[in-house]
DNA sequence: TTGTAAGCGTTATCAT
DNA sequence: ATGATAACGCTTACAA
């Protein structure tokens, strides 16, 4: 049995209230009785229950992390940024995992977290007003990525600036025909990032003349294979587009081997940008918008630090900026395109670089 | 304030005792006084405190993870299989993420974790003898992946297999020459895995009647990073190897990353396999060995719900079997294998695929 | 089947 | 500066 807090009151010769101040570090306590605490503690390799302590004091010294997949590169990230910063300030981070719909749906009638947390950090879900009042209901500060939640701290990127930079790259190199592959348009949640970044393409094309031509839009849901149908889709229209922007990495990386596939390379024959910096990007040399990942999990995790320690202060807002980073999968638009999907391939014209595939 | 269990009980016109015996489901409860209490919890919207729960039962219904890197795709797929199970049963995950060094040591010295879970899962961790005695010290059940580590429950790979299956795909193909990228061989801490990837690879090596040659082993600490340093070196020996073995997937992407910057590709040049089957192989169309990632952290959280429930049990020890995936890096080695390093490249052979790049 | 009451190991409020 | 002691909210013998 592990020692308690009777045991090293005994050791020290005095009260259990003396050893609890003593521990914590509390003033009003001599030197001398601190000092022969600590030394009876250290001998008794004691260390102090925390669900007791939790049970006495209401604080549960654990912040509570909602994160939709753990297993996505993305929420890693963001996990490491929040949990960084959390064990530098000693809090506990338990873990909740939403992975599919069931879990989803159970974590927001049963309230799992409640009472076991001191605040709470949410992933980029997509809330309906139920369950934010459900999480407001534990009464706890609750710091959002992504989404904004009234009465919640907040963390995002500039979506509407990211998007419009992606696409104005690629209207600056000369394109004018301008695919998209967009994350999940009809998803009944209702995740804002997509709208809004949807709009923001949309908003560019038309401020720089360019017809609004609906096939161009396709969904690739996030996911490679997805991201790689979009893109054949995108192929096979009676005029394919010559850039594509990918509002995910990932899609961007199933576009590319959708090109592969057929023969095509880019930025040769299509012009691809991503969004995320996903640590592949870089390797497959995708132009893309940046967001610093790991980062917006430590502002989190500071928001979070301040609605504990800073008594009643605001819930504040972030938006951190992204970047566009140039690689090698966009480049300036041919001013012929060639007709790639209906009849063989041209071999390489004079003034061109070899677009031979090997 | 929430409601307690005394709210409860009076509501429903009974003692605590019967609400707790009731809420939990125990026996020796009547239909109708069951039915009485559960709806005046309903109503009170009740829900027990965890830690008032814990501290009387000596339960916490919580498992510890301890994780070298939550931000490693590997890392995060098995803690996506841990999760999953865990939250099946209804069992809190407590993730601690190591990290850097320092985080490392606080968490062996101070074990933060004592008297706060019921059991604890340890990924793929170096463990002195005195940080394993500390790990038993928190008197919990333990599952451990890949280390050994006496008294643990256990799950992993056969290494040496997965290894040899690697070396001998790549001598099946003709290879002869044979480079072997690791991961960190002086390592002080001790990593087992490398230990026995690397005697797998010389063993196989030797049983083919193929000298051992130090230079073709060179270490690439697992990143991508390395890995194209090591590529690099490896390129630049006086005979180099005609095929490489990299013990990691993010290595090998690294020195797929050189082959392509020096003109260079797999396999016309250069065979690369790598192990893990991480996400992004099947992309770059990487040969490997596929381990069941996610899989594992389903298993070791299974050891756990055995060691929690079946009483004392001995620990198990579970060896998952790994995959040869054959993909587009690997092919038969060439008869004159060019001397790319120090001479400009000749143009292709007639009798070979071309292999100029682009 | 149900109730009583003694813990569980702290923290926090008052005294002293 | 220190000590008693009443919470904190539940579980679990033991009694009825």
């Amino acid at each position: 049995m592990a020692a308690s807090i009777m045991d090293v009151a005994r050791r020290a010769e005095v009260s259990t209230a003396t050893v609890s101040r003593a521990l914590r570090g509390l003033p009003n306590v001599s030197a001398a009785t601190r000092e022969r605490v600590l030394r009876a503690a250290e001998e008794l390799s004691y260390s102090v229950s925390p669900h007791a302590s939790s049970l006495a004091s209401g604080r549960t010294g654990t912040v509570g992390v909602v994160v939709p997949f753990v297993n996505r590169w993305f929420y890693s990230q963001v996990l490491a940024g929040i949990d960084s910063v959390l064990r530098a300030h000693d809090l506990d981070l338990l873990l909740y995992n939403l992975g599919d719909e069931r879990v989803h749906e159970r974590f927001f009638t049963r309230m799992p977290l409640r009472r076991r947390v001191d605040a709470l950090i949410v992933l980029n879900l997509p809330l309906s007003t139920a369950e934010s009042e459900a999480l407001a209901s534990m009464e706890v500060p609750i710091a959002v990525l992504g989404t904004r939640v009234p009465g919640c701290w907040h963390v995002s990127i500039d979506n509407a600036e990211g998007a419009s930079t992606a696409v104005r790259h690629l209207i600056n190199l000369g394109h004018r025909r301008i695919g998209m592959i967009t994350a999940a348009p009809g998803d009944p949640r209702g995740f804002t990032t997509p709208i809004v970044r949807q709009h923001a393409y949309r908003t560019v094309l038309a401020q720089a003349g360019i017809a609004y031509d609906p096939d161009l839009e396709v969904p690739g849901h996030l996911s490679i294979d997805e991201g790689a149908s979009a893109m054949a889709q995108l192929l096979s229209l009676p005029e394919p587009p010559t850039a594509v922007f990918a509002e995910s990495d990932q899609m961007a990386f199933g576009a590319l081997r959708t090109l592969g596939r057929m023969g095509l390379t880019a930025p040769d024959d299509v012009s691809v940008i991503g969004f995320d910096d996903h640590e592949t990007a870089e390797l497959l040399d995708l132009t893309t918008i940046a967001q610093p990942v790991a980062h917006q999990g430590e502002l989190l995790a500071r928001q979070i630090l301040d609605a504990l320690s800073g008594g009643d202060e605001e819930p504040t807002r972030v938006v951190v900026p992204t970047r566009l980073v140039v690689r090698g999968t966009t480049g300036a638009a041919r001013e012929h395109p060639p007709r790639y999907h209906s009849t063989p391939r041209p071999g390489p014209e004079p003034d061109q670089h070899s677009t031979t595939a090997r």
